[in-house]
DNA sequence: TTAGGGTTAG
């Protein structure tokens, strides 16, 4: 572990620090002497001599060295004003002085350098407190490993726990869950059924139903399902049953794979052997499946099938139906499942709003689209990001440009939303497609004010629109903007500016722009768009129509 | 700690 020492004082600061030392270290045997309780005495005289002379801190704290205690130590650290003072004197008063530090003085310096930053030294002093005798306890594995998880390293968290048996203590199956959990949320379903299958293997971790229904989710979301089913069984020989929150997530993993009839199949069955009771969730993820595959007629009959047994839709229900039969073009039935929630006393919220707002969109009544977006505000709900992007699409869809920079300019005042690229990539191209390349520009300087990155969409509009201008010059300053920012062109970008280049007569630029996109530091984005240097080639043989 | 809903362009 790297040792630093405290910055230097200003020369004055160095004075008085070192006559305030000699009069600590002359005074702290008479006070030992005098007093019942010197230590605080010779704690400070330590922590100020290390202070002062860090890099000979072991020849001027020699002299305390009969009252180094391990508690006159543990002092002397606390009064220190950094995480990096702290642990350069712990472990000097440890490996030259011999204190035995307590798990009390480890744990307070764990903390203090997690809380500082300083992550990989409280693992190593950690290690250290281990190997000194003080091993963790349950308890402090699952408050170190959380405290890594709320770091945002859930790897280091679920290394930690996986350490109980090294340690000889159990951790809380919640623990274990809620790790697994949060790594699955965060696409790393494949590292925690690893995780999970390990520490099946070892005998201080017991799963409960919860542990597989974290794992077989984990699969579901992976798209695989005959791993998730395999799991189910694996449960059941595990001796755990699986429950309601099982089946809705295997229901919902069919759903979501286009398998829907199968995952109305299990509905039924579980409803037929009464084993497991299918709820209000088990029915949506069902419909839901069916909406999306525009399966309108089964999708309200199964909603119709929940009602008859008495199982109330929620407002994830009513929803669910709401977008299917926008998406579907059928607005009437849209407006009826919104009617007929308002009547059930399921009040809509912004994602009913939107889907409505969406639906009226896609079968081109923006009219109607934009009424609705005045009767959110009417009844107090915000519209989001979701709601702004496709009001400000479907405008610039139907070339109002000028309305789709109005509630772009509203988004962008907002607090609290992040403005995304591709919300302004829409009124940007609008505005290149009308020759408004003024207003686009403009639009690019705020994104770059706001910290929204532009990617290659904004770029490959701006590149096109000024092509289209004449301003070639701009365009070709666009593209090395693009480059230089790290924002890599793919074939659409560079085709499409190598054909108007061309038109214009500029086949020396288009050999630059063609070095630049085929050079080693550019890194096309080759990966992404899953082309290869020949189908680019291919690609850019194609002129577009400009 | 585990289950269902809405946005994506050149």
């Amino acid at each position: 572990m790297l040792l630093r020492g405290p910055s230097y004082p200003s020369v004055l600061h160095h004075h008085f620090l070192l006559s305030r030392l000699h009069l600590a270290t002359a005074t702290a045997a008479a006070a030992a002497a005098a007093s019942d309780a010197p230590d605080l005495w010779i704690a400070k005289a330590v922590a100020t001599a290390f202070l002062l002379y860090p890099s000979s801190a072991c020849s001027r704290l020699a002299p305390f060295l009969p009252a180094l205690s391990p508690s006159v130590a543990f002092a002397a650290v606390r009064r220190l004003p950094t995480a990096e003072s702290a642990l350069g004197l712990f472990q000097v008063t440890r490996s030259a002085f011999g204190v035995a530090h307590s798990a009390t003085a480890y744990r307070f310096l764990v903390g203090l350098l997690f809380r500082s930053g300083l992550h990989e030294a409280a693992l190593e002093v950690f290690d250290q407190m281990a190997s000194d005798g003080h091993s963790p306890d349950g308890p402090y594995l699952e408050f170190f490993a959380n405290s890594f998880a709320e770091a945002g390293q859930l790897d280091a968290a679920l290394k930690l726990l996986a350490r109980a048996s090294e340690f000889n203590c159990r951790v809380r199956c919640y623990t274990f869950n809620k790790l697994m959990s949060l790594l699955v949320g965060r696409n790393g379903a494949q590292d925690a059924i690893f995780f999970f299958r390990e520490q099946l293997a070892s005998q201080f971790f017991t799963p409960d139903t919860c542990s597989f229904n974290i794992v077989i989710k984990g699969l579901c979301r992976l798209g695989d399902i005959d791993g998730a089913f395999e799991f189910l069984k694996e449960m059941r020989d595990f001796g755990l049953t699986p429950d309601t929150v099982t089946h809705n997530i295997l229901v919902d993993g069919l759903c979501q794979t286009k398998q829907v009839d199968r995952g109305h199949e299990i509905l039924r069955r579980i409803q037929s052997d009464g084993l497991c009771v299918p709820n209000v969730v088990t029915y949506t993820s069902v419909i839901s499946g069916y909406c999306k595959m525009g399966k309108m007629e089964e999708a309200f009959e199964v909603f119709s099938d929940m009602i008859g047994l008495g199982i109330r839709p929620s407002r994830v229900t009513y929803n669910v139906l709401i977008d299917g039969f926008g998406k579907a073009g059928d607005m009437p039935s849209a407006v009826s499942v919104y009617e007929r929630m308002m009547v059930c006393g399921c009040p809509p919220d912004v994602v009913t709003f939107t889907s409505l707002i969406d639906g009226y969109c896609r079968s081109e009544k923006l009219d109607d689209a934009l009424r609705f977006w005045n009767e959110i505000g009417q009844r107090g709900i915000r519209p989001n990001a979701y709601t702004f992007s496709i009001v400000i699409s479907s405008l610039c869809k139907k070339n109002r440009i000028s309305e789709a920079s109005h509630f772009l300019k509203e988004l962008s005042e907002r607090r609290d939303i992040v403005p995304r690229a591709f919300i302004y990539n829409f009124v940007i191209d609008g505005l290149c497609k009308v020759g408004n390349l003024d207003e686009a520009n403009l639009l690019l300087l705020e994104m770059e004010e706001k910290r929204c990155s532009p990617d290659k969409f904004t770029y490959t509009s701006l590149i096109i629109g000024h092509c289209m201008k004449g301003r070639m010059v701009e365009a070709i300053g666009l593209f090395h903007k693009m480059v230089a920012t790290g924002c890599a062109p793919d074939s659409v970008t560079v085709s499409s500016l190598v054909s108007c280049l061309l038109k214009a007569g500029l086949p020396n630029e288009v050999n630059r722009i063609m070095l630049i996109a085929w050079g080693r530091d550019l890194g096309l984005d080759i990966s992404s768009s899953e082309e290869s240097p020949s189908s680019l080639r291919k690609s850019l043989d194609i002129s577009v129509v400009v």
